[in-house]
DNA sequence: TCAGAAACGTTCAGATTCGTTCATGGGAGG
DNA sequence: CCTCCCATGAACGAATCTGAACGTTTCTGA
């Protein structure tokens, strides 16, 4: 099943994925990590660094800074215009890294910088980045992703109050907002996301489906709108939402999901959409000391797609395009950077994409992807 | 499975199945897998790596991802991709011009052709234009701006089934579409133009405001749905919405006029919001005729901005963002032309803009746009 | 500054994979 | 029924990937 080899381009994903995780990587690490030899991954870096994806360094190799020594310039006299551009994610280990990706490698293909914070979930602490990207005056423009919850129009006004250009990324602010301009944003189309893993799992026969939303996340609403839409199209119960932690770190997760048995069971339904592989895999895990198969018993689709390959079985999941989300948000501040305020004000969803694995079929039907 | 031989087509969306479901796939499994040579597989894969559908590497194929080695980059010459895309719109006298007019010039920088078709607001001629563009084989991609009205789903079906990507233009189909691919669209955002209308008069002290809604226009849902919005935020009456064809060319206008000016006297409303510029004119005309002053007596905002400039006194009106909408409707087709299916889905709002002028704020008063 | 240790990269070899060339066979169309 | 055409498969030289060996460079601490 799974292979003992991966091929090139698949170590290089995981070695800039480690990048970015960690920030640095070394090579011994990496070998050991990946299994395979020293001398390869070195190889591997030599061709990374090629492309500017990362810098070498003695030992291993780093995120490309602007202090990458030989920078090959851009093509000679197309300079293009060199802006550098603020970054501020609420977390650089989950759901984000595919995102800064995305945008790094569209910034590469610009020709621009981009200057990434890490920050939280947290109102306080993105406005601290954000007033010292601001400070240090070295940005252009902002791509943000703050916690919208709470007073949001206050902060609002204050992000539209900024001496620089911003876009929003994933997040949306209400329709009409008290700025000078409407902000500009870019964000995954969550709620038709779901759509696709319900309808998927319509289209197999299942007619009572249960949605299990984490708690706490901005995602959470997306989903939910489109969870009540695709119900009322399709004309099945709506009914068996629930919100709750149930990641195998949480306290007491085990009877929060014993209890989401239950209620399945009561309910009758035989599949569930559960929001972020974590939460999936731990449902799925206790599933399966409790002796129920997936997706016979129940089908699953998790929401995100960040870890769903790897569980037992594979997990079909909904992928938001986080890398082009990542690379829409800097062409979008390119675009305003080099047109000005004459350019009118974009709004972008991109589509998810339904990943078709085995936790939603029957391991013998034969794979069809509705997407065919 | 019920057969021991599939056609080649089977086998192509069977290997990209393996490849959605495992992330990556490899030659000599799928041969094993497929029942056929690994010679045959290279062939496979080869073909679906010519569409960019995934990446070949050395002993299989992966997803494409950003680290995909770029195609056979085109500097030299930079010929750029030469598309011909076509185009169907339904007016070329009204409001279409202008679309087409950025679309044309975003295809000039970009170096593709476009060809161009008027139809009518009528979907037998749209079909009867789309079909002979396709049959000429001379386009790679298409631009469309149907009539969704009536059985939408049928349409949208056989614009899916099209073998060429489609970018609807001003035009938004249902939210999910049964179609292999969901369908790309841009459009201009108007339920936030109408929104920036009735604020702005609402900032003039305006409290009572009418809505006058053209028929049968494919605009007219997103303006009645921003007023409801705009109306309910704000806490003032939305009660006043008439719907009706008060053109200078249409028999019976003028007591259509007066009625409309009679229910705004007896609801007190100060001002009017009329969806497109000649009927604005006309009601304006009118009420000179009846020695009202506008905007002293009724302040007026058009919805349009094809004329509103040439009326007397000068009209404010939202001007949807026509030129942008086809720009960006060219870009996307480039871009999904260039990237093929792998590009994520995008959908594209782009936001109006408020032209003030004299119909809307005493004239003593400097004009100056809130969005200086 | 120097020496030891670690890391690096060139070269070579073994193994695998690729793709060209040519031959075969079955289905579509006449 | 025949012919043409395309998809497939076999064989073999070419290309690619990987790792071991070993001389060279870089780093670190005395």
């Amino acid at each position: 099943m799974s292979d003992d080899r991966m091929f090139g381009l698949q170590r290089h994903e995981r070695v800039m994925d480690e990048l970015r995780r960690h920030g640095a990587v070394r090579v011994r690490e990496l070998a050991e990590l990946l299994g395979v030899s020293e001398l390869t991954v070195r190889r591997d870096i030599a061709a990374l660094a090629a492309q500017n994806l990362l810098t070498k360094v003695h030992g291993g190799a780093t995120l490309p800074t602007e202090l990458t020594p030989a920078a090959p310039t851009r093509r000679r006299g197309s300079v293009g215009p060199r802006f550098t551009i603020g970054m501020v994610v609420p977390s650089l280990d989950y759901y984000w890294p595919a995102i800064v990706s995305g945008a790094r490698s569209a910034a590469a293909a610009q020709g621009v910088n981009i200057q990434l914070r890490g920050s939280t979930y947290d109102w306080a602490e993105d406005r601290r980045q954000i007033t010292r990207l601001i400070e240090a005056q070295q940005v252009q423009g902002l791509l943000l992703a703050p916690n919208l919850e709470g007073d949001s129009l206050e902060m609002i006004r204050w992000i539209g109050e900024l001496p620089v250009p911003v876009i929003l990324v994933e997040r949306q602010p209400p329709r009409w907002t008290p700025t000078p301009y409407q902000l500009e944003w870019v964000r995954s189309d969550h709620a038709l996301g779901l759509e696709l893993a319900v309808r998927h799992l319509h289209d197999h026969g299942h007619r009572n489906i249960g949605l299990l939303l984490s708690k706490g996340s901005p995602t959470s609403a997306h989903l939910a709108r489109g969870w009540d839409l695709v119900c009322a199209d399709l004309g099945i119960p709506a009914g068996l939402v629930v919100r709750d932690s149930v990641r195998m770190d949480e306290p007491g997760h085990r009877a929060l999901i014993a209890q989401l048995l239950d209620r399945c069971r009561a309910s009758g339904a035989t599949a569930l959409v559960i929001h972020s592989d974590p939460e999936a895999m731990s449902v799925a895990q206790y599933c399966n000391e409790l002796g129920m198969t997936i997706p016979g018993d129940l089908a699953i689709v998790a929401y995100d797609d960040e870890v769903a390959k790897l569980a037992e079985p594979a997990m079909t999941a909904v992928r938001p395009p986080k890398p082009m989300v990542g690379r829409t948000a800097v062409e979008l501040m390119v675009a305003r950077l080099t047109e000005g305020r004459r350019r009118p004000i974009q709004r972008v969803l991109v589509t998810p994409e339904l990943i078709i694995r085995d936790s939603s079929m029957p391991l013998s039907t034969p794979v069809r992807s509705t997407w065919a």
